[in-house]
DNA sequence: AGAGATTTTGCGGGATCCCGCAGGTCCGGA
DNA sequence: TCCGGACCTGCGGGATCCCGCAAAATCTCT
């Protein structure tokens, strides 16, 4: 049985090497490695291939990995995926464990770890069927559903919101809540993030605070360009559905 | 002549590996090749081993690159870097030429390029001693100092006030302006960003213009995290000193 | 030196943000 | 059943932001 098919969606000419190379290491009942150097074009081959294990980069130019990684499991959500990417930021760890359907195998994994430990995730999760998290990426995950430190879902949307650069009001708009709730859910946002009136000990208001918070967001990696892009995106979709519902005060006032 | 020495600054163990090899084969007359893996130890390396010729990654975890090149550089000012990196972000670009010393040979090479212009960059930088800037790169460069769409210095500045946080009046305690001066400025930066009050076509207020413009800056890859960190670390600095300098109205109000 | 462009500063007001206080709803445990 | 905790909501006010108008200061040419 050599009917195995996996596909390389990576970017960058000199990982896909080394991946192709352990691949064939590791795999060696493997019969056909395929390779594609964006997210788009990664997509496409899934489908066309119709390749049931993938490996692949977050954070490429074309299409953030994570989107591509939506698609695939959209049309074929018994996709086994392999993420092998840089950085365990909360930002990707959130926005992995939110497209990852029931049942799927998945794993990931920093590019970081020794090849041994690629090739061993490659066995357990292409042949065995298995998710393999690394350790590190676990303390994320933990993290984040920790209700003392960590972020409720709720309390993470209206992050991006402003980190959108939405006004209060839009925010209520599109959340179907009141303003005041919103301040109220931005206040919560604020202390847990630490960015209350007295920073240090107690001089004046040197802050911003919707600002900072978004800031502190980005220092603590909670937030990330992709995850911003992201929002954006879905941001856009929703002004346009809301400028033909209520095109009414357009010139006027 | 076998006295050349080259040290290789990246963390990414695959891509040293590459980097290496690339290095021996381009220049044979070279008799050692370090590396370190952080910018840190990079520092550290370079200063004890007195190497004349580094290439190095920007985007590290540990000393962003930038750092590491600003301390190698002003401890000794003719030592010739090539930044071989993945990014084009304008924010990168922006903190190299920053700390660049007059007349000190540089190169500034995409990681995608091809391994041939690799090598002839190596060549050029390290033994004819000339400046070897990425065709693309370039067009940030230029796009940078064009007075019609890139930003002042000036506006830079004050588009990182923004990003960090900091309310109208820390600013023009800051950068001593009066606080109509900041606000002005803040204008003419929405204006360039293009977030007037008219995203779209003509709605209402959707968007708070601070924290909008902070969002299409990343967006267009003026600002990003490291550039961020980097403000960051300078505010602290400034805040320090300044509690010491006016801790007043501490307790007091 | 003088004309013109750019930048800085003041004033003022309307919109927005930040938040304390208080009343309402919903839900799981005693 | 009642209670305590969470979340949402309205009201109100002080601080901040956004910005038009206009005078003064500064810079840049010729």
């Amino acid at each position: 049985m050599t009917d195995m098919k996996v596909l390389i969606i990576e970017d960058d000419p000199v990982h896909r090497a080394f991946l192709r190379e352990a691949i064939e290491s590791a795999l060696p009942e493997c019969g056909l490695v395929l390779e594609a150097e964006d997210g788009r074009t990664g997509e496409r081959m899934a489908r066309e291939h119709e390749v049931p294990d993938i490996i692949m980069d977050l954070q490429m130019q074309q299409g953030t990995g994570v989107d591509a990684a939506r698609t695939i499991w959209r049309e074929r959500p018994d996709t086994s995926i392999l993420f092998w990417t840089n950085y365990a930021d909360e930002a990707y760890v959130r926005g992995v464990s939110r497209i990852v359907p029931a049942g799927a195998a998945y794993g990931y994994l920093l590019k970081s770890a020794s090849e041994d430990r690629l090739r061993l995730a490659l066995r357990s999760i292409f042949v065995e069927g298995q998710c393999v998290i690394d350790k590190e990426i676990r303390g994320v995950q933990q993290k984040a559903h920790d209700r003392s430190v960590g972020f409720t879902d709720s309390e993470y949307e209206i992050l991006l919101d402003i980190a959108l650069g939405l006004t209060d009001r839009a925010i209520a708009n599109r959340r179907r809540l009141s303003l005041r709730s919103v301040q109220n859910r931005l206040q919560h946002l604020y202390e847990k993030l630490g960015v209350g009136p007295a920073s240090h000990a107690g001089e004046e208001a040197v802050f911003n605070l919707r600002a900072r918070a978004v800031t502190v967001a980005v220092l603590r990696k909670l937030l990330n360009r992709s995850a911003v892009e992201q929002a954006e995106q879905d941001l856009q979709r929703w002004l346009e559905r809301h400028d033909e519902a209520a095109p009414a005060r357009r010139a006027g006032r």
